[in-house]
DNA sequence: CTGGTCACCTGGAAGC
DNA sequence: TGCTTCCAGGTGACCA
């Protein structure tokens, strides 16, 4: 369940572990992910991983010169291990650093392992993305900006990653219930107000599913095992039929370009 | 440009 | 038990 909030915390338990390592080789054991996985990837021995920076829901191993790119797709995650440790099924890739390893584990393929030669916010699939939600720039004026004159649904334009990037699914519909905005709503439809309370209610919700670890629904682990727990605070999402923790009526389940939306219809209008 | 639909892939759960 | 159907965290490509 990669979003934002798990990507940020596979992040911080990478970093340390491979920054300022070198690379000694690389394992490619399946390269059919979402984009056949990129040549100069093997090319990558020799080099040295200086950090490992995230710009949406794209974890980039800069490699001075060049960054790795890696997406986790819907069901990826990545794991720091000793050098040697044994592959199991879907583990499709491994950048090696001398005693430990950097592992890709994602059964349905949807990541990706490409390099980006140069800066990597060049790269074609990173050029066109949308602001930060816990940047500064992602504030009030600029969401209703994004929202004007747009007639989709707003829970569809928060995950649209050409608008605003790490916004996924579970996180759309939390933010929403935050805000009390009905996922439904035409985004040009909001108010300053409303996109003021939107912004505030998404930072909140990323930030403390960061905290929690992120979402572990079935295949997200952190980079050292562990389980996040933030699956266990979800105020709407996946619990169609039960009671909204606020008020207590049933939270409704509909389906908004062919992805589920939770929400609240009492509490949010 | 905008909005809507489809495809990619695997596995778990639910239904019959 | 076994087979079928549905559903799942993402997102680029394509169409009207």
């Amino acid at each position: 369940m990669p979003e934002l909030p798990e990507v940020e915390v596979t992040r911080r338990g990478v970093e340390p572990q491979v920054a300022g390592r070198l690379v000694t080789g690389v394992e490619v054991r399946e390269a059919r992910l979402r984009w056949p996985v990129s040549a100069e990837v093997h090319r990558l021995a020799g080099r040295r991983v200086l950090g490992v920076a995230r710009r949406g829901k794209y974890l980039l191993l800069d490699c001075g010169g060049g960054s790795l790119i890696l997406h986790l797709g819907m069901s990826g995650s990545l794991r720091v291990l000793p050098a040697g440790t044994p592959a199991g099924r879907h583990e499709h890739f491994d950048l090696l650093l001398g005693d430990r390893l950097l592992r890709l584990r994602d059964p349905r393929r949807f990541g990706a392992v490409l390099w980006a030669e140069g800066s990597p916010c060049l790269h074609p699939l990173l050029a066109g993305l949308g602001v930060e939600p816990l940047s500064r720039e992602f504030n009030a004026g600029a969401l209703h900006a994004l929202c004007r004159g747009r007639r989709v649904a707003i829970k569809q334009l928060l995950m649209d990653s050409h608008c605003i990037v790490g916004v996924g699914n579970i996180y759309a519909s939390e933010s929403l219930y935050g805000a009390g905005i009905h996922p439904a709503t035409h985004a040009g439809r909001l108010s300053p107000q409303r996109c003021a309370r939107l912004v505030g209610a998404v930072k909140r919700t990323l930030n403390a599913a960061i905290r929690a670890g992120g979402s572990s629904l079935r295949d997200f682990v952190r980079s050292d095992g562990r389980k996040g727990y933030f699956q266990y605070r979800y105020a709407v999402y996946g619990r169609a039929g039960l009671d909204c923790p606020a008020c207590g009526a049933p939270i409704k389940r509909i389906v908004q370009g062919q992805r589920a939306t939770y929400y609240c219809a009492r509490c949010q209008r």
